[in-house]
DNA sequence: GCGCCCGCGTGACACGTGTCACGCGGATGA
DNA sequence: TCATCCGCGTGACACGTGTCACGCGGGCGC
């Protein structure tokens, strides 16, 4: 193991008080470890690192305000020598490619056995890269994100049920345009409404 | 503290591994408790509370196959010492009420600070419920699930996109009664379409 | 300059959706 | 027994949706 004089310092990010406690409690049992901090949403994430300037900054993506991948770029622009490894609930390919182009380290799901994560943290920490095997392939597989900045604009709105006309003032656009965007990301995504075509960008992180 | 002879044993239902391990390691922390199992489903719970007997089992909603609710209400059954402590990602008035009426002792969100997870077993432990005071507020203030057995129904099958034709073929019901469920439901949950009312039902634990 | 593509808008058409009124048969209860 | 209710089905109507063809103007490369 590494000595215990230096041990690697770690701060943790997410929304869900009682997973941060219970990481910090799971990562605290480890000698050469050591959580200095913990934060709920991305700004105090990115307050977090700037204070401390950990080695490893544990990240989940979903979190209130500004998130993961967002907090993930701040922090690689503002502070290099911190590495950041997401953490996070969905094992979704679109999610994985974010993360990397962000500047993400390693990524791991929360469907993971626990006693990943310490050996995660030392390999983030020294330099290599921690990737999900089948998510890495499923990336591969899927190919980028097809759909244009517009279409997940549109898309993201029509998510909570909002009508076309709803969505056009929204967005100030004609209605019949967003129909045609609408149309346009259900054929990328191969859906047959745009219900379905919610529920699938969702499933690929693309949205 | 409690005696540190006779723990409080505990066993932990959650499909996350990661989140299993850590409130493991959290709990562990504890003297008075000692996590003796930890499962990822339904089925796995209830297999391993009838054969370690814990005294509290802390159990997640959401997982494959039999869900926390169903399994609170088998382990109730078959095993009445046992008492259940929910520990869910969503705060949703009408799963509180599923899981009360299931016959768990207490309602927890992961939202909540890890340090209130440990006291939550000790009074479960010691005959007490255990809810969350605003969720308490909440479910009180909905009312009950308004919706039909049916209307849940097609509302789960209209939530991932199909067609009213598709859901009718699904169910064995005609068209026209499908699309009439599916109007009841939208006015009785207050949305103006099927995709509003699947967001608002699903906000409230109600399908 | 000249095509060329791309995002946006319009109009039209077929189809799905949301809503209502009405009818049927089976349970329910006075 | 009879009125009543409830779940289901039908038909009709207005409206929203998905799709297409077409047009406009502004970059872009040759």
């Amino acid at each position: 193991m590494v000595s215990e004089l230096k041990p690697i310092r770690v701060v943790i990010a997410d929304d869900q008080a009682m997973l941060r406690g219970a990481l910090a409690a799971l990562l605290d049992l480890e000698d050469d470890l050591a959580v200095v901090g913990v934060a709920g949403d991305g700004e105090a994430a990115l307050e977090l690192v700037r204070q401390t300037a950990p080695d490893v900054c544990l990240m989940d993506i979903q979190m209130p305000g500004m998130d993961g991948i967002a907090a993930t770029q701040a922090i690689r622009a503002a502070n290099a020598a911190t590495s950041v490894l997401i953490v996070t609930t969905f094992a979704r390919p679109g999610y994985l490619r974010a993360a990397l182009d962000a500047g993400a380290s390693g990524f791991v799901v929360k469907d993971a056995p626990a006693e990943h994560l310490a050996d995660a943290v030392r390999r983030v920490h020294s330099g290599l890269r921690v990737l999900d095997p089948a998510l890495a392939e499923a990336s591969l597989f899927e190919g980028a994100n097809p759909l244009s900045e517009r279409e997940r604009q549109v898309l993201r709105l029509a998510a909570d049920g909002r009508s076309a006309a709803a969505i056009a003032s929204e967005v100030f656009l004609s209605a019949g345009t967003v129909r045609n965007n609408l149309s346009a990301a259900i054929g990328k995504v191969g859906a047959a409404n745009r219900a379905q075509a919610v529920r699938m960008a969702q499933d690929k992180g693309w949205i």
